[in-house]
DNA sequence: AGCAGGTATTGATTTATATCAAATTGGGGT
DNA sequence: ACCCCAATTTGATATAAATCAATACCTGCT
C-alpha cells in the first residue's frame, strides 16, 4: 500500500471531479494490494464486488465457454475495469488475470453505487467513463467482424506504434499467445500474419516490433479513425483529454 | 407527429425519472418523423446530431470498411440509439438505415448535453443505459469469438423464442440477409446454418420459426447466460426492469 | 392469376482459419 | 554460460466459412 499510488487514481477522468471528502472515504474503504502474475482477480459469473483500478502491472480480461478460451482486453495502467457490472450490481461478463506482478486498488460494489447515486460529478464522470468503454468495444466489435486476421494484425501494430513512444519500434504488451486471442486467432495463425507482413516492412524479433516504413504498412492496413482511433473521454467542463 | 407517442418515450429508463417541464422541452426541441424502409437516418462517419428514440418500426444498425458490411443490431420499439456518441459529442461509429416504415424521435444533440449536464436523474439513467448497451455488447463480442456460425444462429434462434411470445413458434425480426450479417456470416452460410439445425428439431418457412424441442435445441446451442441473457437496466431505486 | 425483381437456396469451389504434430527458439534461473 | 521449460514457429492436414454460379422461391404489383 503505497501513498503515491493516491494521487495517481485521484487523477483519473473517473475520479478527478470528485469530492475530496468523498473521494478519501473510497480510498479509506479500498484495498491496495499486490499481486504475482497469472493471478486470477474475478471469474466470469461471480458477482462484481468490486471496482478494480489497476495501478501498476497488467491485467487481461478474458472469456470462456465450452471448452474454447479468448481474450477481451489487456488493462494497462492506470485504468478502471469492470464498471459496468460494478454499477450494475451484476454478475462479472469476464474474467480478469494479471499477468504482471500488479498493484491493484479494490473499491467495494456498495462504496461505488452510494457515490455514483450522491455524487453528480461521479456519476457523471462513470458514463463518459462507459460510453467511451462502449465505443471502443464498438470499435472491436467492427474489426473482428470487418477485418481478415492479418488485416487485424496490421492495424493492431499501427494502434500500438502510435500508442507508445517511438512510431517505428516498440515491444508487445502481452505474449503472443495473448495477443492472438486479443485479434480473434491462434498463435499458429498469428505467426503466419506476422510471416504475411513482412512483405510490408514488419520485422519481429521476440515481442519487439521494428516497423520499416508506416505508410507501406498502411496501404496494406488501411486503418481508419471509425475502427483505429483512440477513443476519448469526454469532459463537459472544457477540452477532452486522451484516453488511457 | 402524435401525441400518444409522448408517453411511450416518457417511460423509457432513459427519460422516465426526468423533471416534467425538462421532458417537456426535450419533446419540444424534439422532431418527430416519419421514414420510409430503406432509408438512411446515421452515416457513420458523420457528428451525432441527434439522439434517435424509435418508437415505431424497425431499424438496423451497420457498419462498413473496405468493401465489406456488416450488421451490428436489429433496433425494435421503443429504445433509444447512438446514445454514446451524442454524449461525447462524438463521430458516429455506426450507420442507421430503417427496414420498416418507422417513427423516430430525434432530439438535438444540444438539448441531451444539456439535461446530462443539469438533471442528476437524466445522468444517471444515461449510465443505467450505457452500462446495459455496454454489456450486451460483450456478449456478443464474445458469441462471436467463442461461437461457430451454426452455434451463434442456434442460440439466437433460442433468444428469440424466449423475447418473443411463444417459445415454439416466431418469426424473424429481419430478413435473412441481415440476420445473416448480424450474426456475423454470409447468407449462403446461413442458409446451411439452419439446415444444420433441422437435425436439432428447428423448422424454417420462409420468415416463420418452429422449434419443435426447445430442450434438444438447446442441448445442442449450449447457451449460457454470461452470453445469452438478456441485459437488465439497473434502477437505483428499487427492483431492476427488463430491458427492451 | 401471372409476372418481375429481389431474396433465398443449393451446389461446386476457393480461401481463411483451426488443429495436430514436430522442430526450434528464447528467456529465466542456477 | 548452460540447461530446461514453455512459448513460438513451421509444416501438414482438416474444418469452417466465403465466394462464385446457377436455380428456385417468394412477394408485391398489375
Amino acid at each position: 500500500m503505497r501513498p503515491e499510488d493516491i494521487p495517481v487514481v485521484r487523477n483519473l477522468p473517473l475520479f478527478a471531479d470528485m469530492d475530496d471528502g468523498r473521494f478519501d472515504e473510497l480510498v479509506e474503504a479500498a484495498l491496495l494490494q499486490t499481486f504475482p502474475p497469472q493471478v486470477d482477480l474475478i471469474r466470469e459469473g461471480d458477482p462484481a464486488d468490486f471496482l478494480y483500478v489497476l495501478v501498476e502491472g497488467a491485467v487481461e480480461l478474458y472469456a470462456g465457454h465450452n471448452g474454447r478460451e479468448t481474450t477481451m482486453a489487456v488493462i494497462e495502467p492506470t485504468s478502471a475495469f469492470i464498471l459496468a457490472a460494478v454499477l450494475n450490481d451484476a454478475v462479472c461478463l469476464m474474467s480478469a488475470r494479471t499477468f504482471l506482478p500488479s498493484r491493484l486498488m479494490m473499491i467495494p460494489n456498495q462504496h461505488i453505487q452510494r457515490c455514483f447515486a450522491e455524487d453528480r460529478a461521479f456519476a457523471a464522470a462513470t458514463a463518459a467513463e462507459l460510453s467511451k468503454a462502449y465505443r471502443q468495444l464498438v470499435k472491436q466489435h467492427k474489426e473482428i467482424k470487418l477485418r481478415l486476421a492479418a488485416e487485424r494484425l496490421a492495424n493492431y501494430l499501427l494502434r500500438q506504434s502510435q500508442a507508445r513512444g517511438d512510431p517505428t519500434h516498440f515491444k508487445l504488451p502481452a505474449g503472443k499467445g495473448t495477443i492472438a486471442a486479443l485479434l480473434g486467432m491462434t498463435p499458429e495463425n498469428l505467426s503466419r500474419a506476422f510471416g504475411a507482413l513482412s512483405a510490408h516492412g514488419v520485422r519481429v524479433r521476440g515481442g519487439n516490433i521494428h516497423i520499416d516504413d508506416g505508410k507501406k504498412l498502411a496501404d496494406y492496413a488501411k486503418p481508419t479513425p471509425l475502427i483505429d482511433a483512440v477513443e476519448e473521454v469526454f469532459d463537459r467542463r472544457g477540452v477532452k483529454s486522451i484516453g488511457q
